[in-house]
DNA sequence: TACCAGGGCCTTT
DNA sequence: AAAGGCCATGGT
């Protein structure tokens, strides 16, 4: 019943939840994720094979798209709604005092946790490259070589075209080259040719990059080409769950040398991966402002 | 060691 | 309107 596809004649399901510190908006905005976008008040996208449209009043999170089973079984864990934030934002500040005002400022935001297989291809596409450029790509790969999102049918067919799932290791295994370039893919293309070839003959154990030691879960990674210490730390964090990774990017490498966090004991921390997030978010925060004046 | 590849967004001029 | 910075990795 609930996952019969929507015909233009049927009312969508829906549901509510009490999410709590969640911030719908400050989360799915946060240069994490690139297939969310916001469309009259609400973030429409793709994760998990369904197309879903969430909003949010206050601390109740609306699901237009899920019935309380895919609520339960699917978004409570990509939304990350479980885990208690407010304890690991003290944890935080515990370490690094000077973190409070950030983790004030971006106390809304969860690690979302992605697929591994997308959040590798997504983040090895991100290097080098901007948020709205790595949207298009990955739009690009999903429209070409993915599947029908459940829960589309009721879209457009550009709409439910851009909405289609990201494509599997065996589906993505089919592009060449020269059409991963075509799609914007640039000197990219090649690592995730091999890549997928890698993925859909199973030589990479997804798994286990969740459950492994980090440092086994690093070299893993780190060992496939096209992926550096960033694309790792960022595929670990956001793909496999691993809260104690740590992206470092030319504005968190300029906090860690600044007043901000210099010399912090923060990369210790078992939540050094959320710290990451709530220096990110206010430093470009204070980027725009003081670019605004 | 230093530099470049692929490309487009963003800020500054 | 034009110019220059930015971005992460691998290869030379």
């Amino acid at each position: 019943m609930t996952e019969k596809p929507f015909s233009s004649g049927n009312v969508r399901q829906s549901v509510t939840v009490e999410a709590g510190n969640f911030s719908a908006a400050a989360t799915l905005k946060s240069g994490q994720c690139f297939r969310w976008v916001e469309r009259n008040g609400k973030f429409c996208g793709t994760a998990m094979g369904r197309y879903v449209e969430v909003s949010q009043e206050g601390t109740a999170l609306t699901l237009d798209g899920s019935d309380q089973s895919a609520l339960d079984a699917v978004w409570r864990g990509y939304f990350d709604l479980e885990r208690d934030y407010d304890s690991i934002r003290e944890s935080v500040t515990r370490l690094e005092p000077r973190l409070r005002d950030a983790a004030a400022y971006a106390a809304g935001i969860h690690i979302l946790r992605q697929e591994p297989w997308e959040a590798l291809c997504s983040f090895i596409i991100s290097q080098n490259n901007n948020i709205p450029r790595i949207r298009g790509i990955i739009e690009n790969l999903c429209r070409h070589y993915g599947q029908p999102s459940l829960g589309s049918e009721h879209l457009s067919a550009d709409e439910a075209a851009a909405a289609r799932c990201f494509p599997t290791a065996e589906e993505l295994s089919r592009a060449s080259e020269e059409e991963l370039r075509a799609f914007g893919c640039g000197y990219r293309a090649p690592y995730l040719v091999e890549l997928s070839h890698r993925a859909a003959a199973g030589e990479i154990d997804f798994d286990r990059l969740q459950s492994a030691p980090i440092d086994e879960a690093r070299k893993t990674l780190r060992s496939l080409r096209g992926v550096g210490p960033k694309v790792a730390e960022c595929a670990l964090l956001y793909g496999c769950g691993r809260l104690e990774c740590f992206p470092v990017d030319v504005w968190i490498r300029r906090a860690l040398e600044s007043d901000l966090a210099g010399g912090s004991a923060l990369l210790e921390s078992p939540y050094a991966g959320v710290a990451q997030q709530y220096l990110f978010e206010y430093i470009r925060r204070k980027q725009t402002a003081d670019s605004q004046k």
